[in-house]
RNA sequence: CGGGGUGUAGCGUAGCCUGGUAUCGCGCCACAUUUGGGAUGUGGAGGUCGUAGGUUCGAAUCCUGCCACCCCGACCA
């Protein structure tokens, strides 16, 4: 296959969609908005479910599942809600096709039309409280602590792939508590579960902070996020946990009878993470020659590349492929042995390449002779020779530190470009030139807020958790600010 | 919803101005030679040119309408 490369500097954008077809992870659909996200893209966002999974049932959660319609009117309990999502909400109105008996074409049924309009969720806390309510009666039955696995659709005008999609895949957690005190912690909580994967699995650095009001989920009282840091200097937001008070339960009135027999409203939080992670992960770490993965997340950890010309070199070479490939195996190594004879092994290197796929073991005649493998990193890119008997012992290592030197070389870049600002000019001179995280004061107000987002299109992504706390002067109005907020241009 | 762009074979394209039934590359199939960084040769298959109408003896090409998608913004995970 021809293969069209756009470097990152050229048109980041066009880098990004490039790479996503040519490492074979999604394609568009025929439905706008909507992707086909492909086997070896799938696979990866597998991996990620397992380990998100495993962190969610380590942490107590169970999963469950709820519809993916909800009826009109539980959407419209929690007022602040519905203003968030009213704008993005796909319907159904129909439940029957017909044939039309003068086109003969195939029309909605006018009479079946739905008594109650049905949402297709953007997000489930409402039919979930909705059911909670049943759930609950004591304190004894609290807490909840579920998650699901789920599609949800949000109707955006404007969407890419992975990052935002019409449709698309995350788990949304729901969490329901005696007390205030537990719901946040329970929050906060599955933040750091989040920092956790993100840092450790996909080996991108986040920031860990709440956001402004403005920035708040539509029926929360506080919104807890990551946020990542691209190679093009723009933010991404890429995980959030809310506690969201009283709010669901009193809409849905879901109360419980406390120990000292008094009626509670319960408290409640909710989680979630989707496939946006996976483009944080391409925008993270990829390169102009295609995906490069860390490697506790690719599908295929090592590749075996077997090369020979004749028949009889082919016999030998093979025996020690599979050798190879058993032993690497019984490692718990994840490897793929690519024994396809039609595509020569400068086809398989790169391909691999534009997969990301973080060791690559060629094995040819020559190698046979001396025991030998060439093991080449992608990260680096760098190969050396290794003698085969080192290969049980060294490629466990060797993954281990290209997880470490991908992380650390996307936290270097993180730390360039996180850039302390005290005036106006500055901070458009850092959005501008510099990009990246913009730390400066501001005065609190939604409105400066605002102001700042109109005049520079930088918003605030968070307010660090970790934040010094220091008294300063707000970039934009001068007024009195207590602490620095991290302002980007965000995806 | 504003601005820009594109629709021709699985993918990428030429042809359109100046109308005569479609070019090239990759991929695909067969065979042979190849295989240590995207192999080569020979032969072959594959197209109602986005869609509906109009002009014309004749439309990928000219005209009108429509549709779809992509990119840049506003909205958002």
């Amino acid at each position: 296959m021809e293969i069209k490369k756009i470097k990152r500097s050229e048109d980041y954008s066009a880098w990004y969609n490039n790479l996503v077809k040519n490492a074979d992870l999604a394609e568009h659909s025929d439905v706008k908005g909507c992707m086909i996200i492909k086997p070896y893209g799938y696979a990866i966002w597998e991996k990620m479910q397992a380990e998100l999974d495993r962190r969610f049932k380590e942490t107590g959660h169970s999963n469950a599942y709820f519809p993916l319609f909800i009826p009109k009117s539980f959407f419209t309990k929690e007022a602040s809600h519905v203003d968030g999502f009213a704008k993005e909400c796909a319907v159904v109105t129909h439940y029957r096709l017909k044939v039309d008996p003068e086109t003969k074409e195939i029309i909605v049924d006018p009479d079946a039309k739905l008594e109650e309009e049905l949402i297709v969720r953007p997000t489930s806390e409402t039919i979930i409280w909705n059911t909670y309510r049943n759930w609950i009666q004591s304190y004894r039955d609290l807490p909840i602590l579920l998650n699901q696995w789920a599609n949800v659709v949000r109707w955006e005008m404007r969407t890419r792939l992975f990052l935002r999609t019409t449709e698309f895949l995350w788990q949304e957690g729901h969490t329901a508590h005696a007390t205030a005190e537990e719901a946040v912690e329970e929050t906060r909580k599955m933040l750091d579960v989040y920092a956790d994967f993100a840092e450790n699995i996909l080996a991108v650095p986040v920031v860990k902070g709440v956001k402004s009001a403005n920035e708040r989920f539509a029926g929360a009282i506080d919104t807890y996020c990551i946020e990542g840091l691209m190679q093009d200097g723009k933010a991404l937001q890429m995980g959030t946990s809310h506690f969201l008070g009283q709010n669901f339960a009193k809409a849905f009135d879901v109360k419980y009878v406390s120990k000292e027999n008094k009626s509670e409203y319960v408290w409640a939080t909710s989680w979630g993470v989707s496939t946006r992670l996976m483009g944080a992960l391409i925008m993270s770490h990829s390169d102009d020659e295609g995906l490069v993965l860390p490697p506790r997340l690719a599908p295929i950890q090592v590749v075996i590349v077997p090369i020979f010309r004749k028949a009889e070199e082919k016999t030998l070479v093979m025996e020690k492929a599979d050798a190879y490939f058993q032993l690497l195996k019984k490692q718990g190594i994840s490897v793929k042995l690519d024994d396809r004879e039609n595509l020569t092994p400068g086809y398989k290197f790169a391909d691999y390449e534009l997969k990301g796929v973080p060791v690559r073991i060629a094995i040819g005649p020559r190698d046979v002779q001396n025991e030998t493998v060439e093991v080449a990193r992608r990260d680096t890119k760098e190969k050396q020779v290794m003698s085969a008997a080192d290969l049980e012992h060294k490629i466990p290592h060797l993954l281990e530190q290209i997880q470490q030197n991908i992380y650390q070389k996307a936290l270097d870049y993180r730390s360039e470009h996180i850039h302390t600002v005290d005036t106006w000019d500055e901070f458009m001179d850092a959005l501008e030139n510099k990009t990246g995280f913009v730390s400066a004061h501001w005065d609190g107000t939604s409105e400066t807020e605002e102001k700042i987002k109109e005049l520079s299109k930088a918003t605030i992504r968070c307010i660090p958790l970790e934040n010094a706390q220091e008294f300063g002067k707000c970039i934009l109005t001068g007024n009195e600010s207590k602490e620095r907020v991290l302002f980007a241009r965000a995806y």
